[in-house]
DNA sequence: CGGAATGTTGACGCTACTCAAGTCCCGTGG
DNA sequence: CCACGGGACTTGAGTAGCGTCAACATTCCG
């Protein structure tokens, strides 16, 4: 199961030799988690590095106020808490799974033992550290300066599959989310969600229906999604 | 002039040894940049690292749109530019100085050689990068979350001689900055920057005069400062 | 079929942006 | 020395976007 992890997503662990690697696979702790039971919370120290193996993880971080607001989703492949491990003690964020996920918990200890063991192990983290922190800042700029349209269709279009993008087909993508549990991840209330789709709906862009939305017009969610200026008071009336 | 910098902040640089230092020292660039003068535009190929020895640097990102949002600003001490020098090829952001500017650039090839031949060092870096990155996500959420009144009370008190924080003195903010460029540091306009000035001073809480602002009442901008709920429409009216 | 959970719609308020019209400051030239 | 002009700053009016609360509609299930 490791070697697909590896093979994944550019395979940060795919510079470990055979016995850095044994290591690793003996001391990780691989468990299944349903939606709802976190991996970990903000503010719990933090004792491993999580390897997700397949499933989906919210990431989330809580504001004063009591509020929670979505930092950035992460999938198979990716591991994540490595920076809580290696900068502090505790955790800045929760994870939960939004559908039911199996990951691999490598306990601290064994982590930095590799850290410290492997000079080219550390390199490629480093590599890697830089460039998925550039893109979580893009991406938490995006989610904060942009506007609710713009994150709906861009969320919309992760649904619909990579074969269909560009295309004028009618796609359909299916969601086995709550309204409430979409609005978290975009960053908004079930309300203003509500809104959007139907004006979108309006538009003739989508055919919301439950937990299925059929997108009609997949170049104006694709124009939508990407181009939109974040913010001009003048512009074509919203609803 | 490396020692200050080697000691200020942590000193990414303190666990280089004599040798590399030397090199380090060999291979730097200094150069005194004025404001306007950008040490790197968003865009550019990576070439080199920055080392702050003295002055601001403000790091800004253009937006599609056209306008720039500033991503934050760093100081003596801070290295900057090394992530796109690691990750990618180009910078993600522009540098610019806020006041006359010292700083060393440190070739690519300088810093990866650094990396590939001190084991310690690349792990220095990691564990850098990883507080530096968390430290800066949440700057980015802070600015993106909260309110006006809020982020210009974080920026005044900035200016806040250490010392006198958490006291009840009148503080005496100078600032040879433009409304416009206070403005775009807290990311807002000009014309909301002086209503929300207007609004503190109001409430007795600043007393602004140009390019003078004193502070009358210390404890209440740190107030603001600190828990205001970043948003809550049911909030005591806000002028 | 009834009641809770979920989703939608309406009314309203708040923050902060834009545009536009002052007002103030300051250096320059008469 | 003072009037004047241009930039910086402030103030006013109007509006977009989105959040909250509350009422209504719909779905889900026992």
């Amino acid at each position: 199961m490791c070697d697909k992890c590896s093979a994944q997503n550019g395979g940060l662990f795919s510079s470990l030799g055979m016995k850095h690697m044994t290591r690793l696979v003996n001391s990780r702790v691989p468990h299944a988690y349903q939606p709802g039971q976190h991996l970990y919370f903000q503010g719990n120290p933090a004792l491993a590095v999580y390897c997700i193996h397949q499933g989906k993880i919210k990431l989330t971080r809580l504001v004063s106020g009591g509020d929670e607001h979505v930092m950035g989703t992460r999938g198979a492949g990716d591991v994540i808490g490595y920076r809580a491990v290696l900068a502090g003690r505790h955790y800045r964020v929760s994870a939960e799974p939004l559908e039911p996920t199996i990951a691999c918990a490598i306990p601290r200890e064994t982590f930095l033992e590799l850290l410290g063991d492997n000079a080219e192990f550390t390199f490629a983290l480093l590599v890697r550290v830089c460039s998925d922190t550039l893109r979580a800042e893009e991406q938490i700029m995006t989610r904060a300066l942009e506007r609710v349209r713009t994150r709906l269709a861009r969320f919309l279009l992760q649904g619909v599959p990579a074969a269909q993008r560009g295309s004028r087909e009618i796609a359909v993508v299916s969601l086995q989310l709550s309204r409430e549990e979409i609005a978290q991840l975009i960053d908004t209330t079930p309300e203003t969600l509500s809104r959007t789709l139907h004006a979108l709906a309006e538009r003739g862009v989508l055919a919301p229906d439950r937990h299925l939305i059929r997108v009609l017009d997949l170049p104006a969610l694709e124009r939508i999604a990407r181009l939109e200026p974040p913010s001009d008071a003048h512009n074509p009336p919203y609803r």
